[in-house]
DNA sequence: ATGCATGAGGA
DNA sequence: CCTCATGCATA
């Protein structure tokens, strides 16, 4: 079985220098309907608000928090543009850093475009994108100006990979307890072989990873509670 | 495209 | 310790 993908890394970053016709077409087809919408949108938990009241009627047209369904849109016709003008991820993230001062890397713009941001997140992020569309189409040959940041000599952990089976664990206890106390990340650290450290990580990354606006594949699916369940009652188990 | 990690800010 | 925004390194 000869699995190899060869070499298709168009995660380089570079840029053309002005091609493609600027016809300015996009049409989108729209024909994706199996959103149901979902759950955390507003303000996350946690430390987040309580109550909103602070804003006043200010009806814009646009502008100001935009709809889940509208930051959907948004991202997918960005991502569309991007590509039919020949820019990577990584070229956006660079472009906004030399436009506006916020450089941000592949990984966001990747994420942005998936909408595997917080709802907030992605309301931050969307004006900037939407400038440099802006920027990147009216531009018709003006030479990207790259401006490379230093980069930090920051002694970086590496990265633990966790076996599948491990995560499977994990994710076991995720479901039970979400937030586990700091003794029970270690004697399950412990018992996995693992620093706390990396446990403890763990469940805060997947923390937000539930905290997105449309999580990979489907729908959460909803725990319907009969009564009103706390949704973080204690756990504890043995 | 994603997994694990860092760091700032907050209780 | 947590959340949250963000990214290096990797799959």
């Amino acid at each position: 079985a000869a699995g190899q993908p060869l070499n298709v890394y168009s995660q380089a970053g570079f840029a053309v220098g002005g091609m493609l016709e600027h016809g300015g077409l996009t049409p989108p087809p729209a024909a994706a309907a199996a959103q149901g919408l979902h759950p955390g949108l507003r303000g996350e938990g946690g430390g987040e608000h309580g109550e909103l009241g602070g804003h006043h009627c200010q009806d814009h047209s646009d502008e100001e928090t935009p709809t889940s369904d509208e930051l959907e849109q948004f991202a997918k016709q960005f991502k569309q543009r991007r590509i039919k003008l020949g820019f990577t991820q990584a070229d956006v993230g660079l472009a906004l850093g030399t436009l506006y001062g916020n450089v941000f890397s592949q990984t966001t713009i990747c994420r942005f475009e998936a909408l595997q941001l917080s709802f907030k997140n992605m309301c931050k992020l969307k004006p900037l994108l939407n400038k440099w569309l802006e920027e990147a189409d009216s531009s018709t040959g003006s030479p990207t100006s790259i401006d490379k940041i230093a980069a930090q000599g920051r002694k970086r952990k590496k990265r633990t990979s966790i076996e599948v089976s491990v995560k499977g664990v994990l994710e076991t206890h995720f479901l039970k307890c979400p937030k586990p106390a700091a003794q029970e990340i270690s004697s399950l650290a412990d018992s996995l072989q693992l620093e706390k450290e990396v446990v403890r990580v763990w469940f805060c990354n997947r923390r937000q990873k539930e905290k997105r606006m449309t999580p990979p594949g489907e729908q959460p699916q909803h725990e319907v509670y009969p009564h009103g369940v706390k949704t973080d009652t204690a756990c504890h188990d043995l």
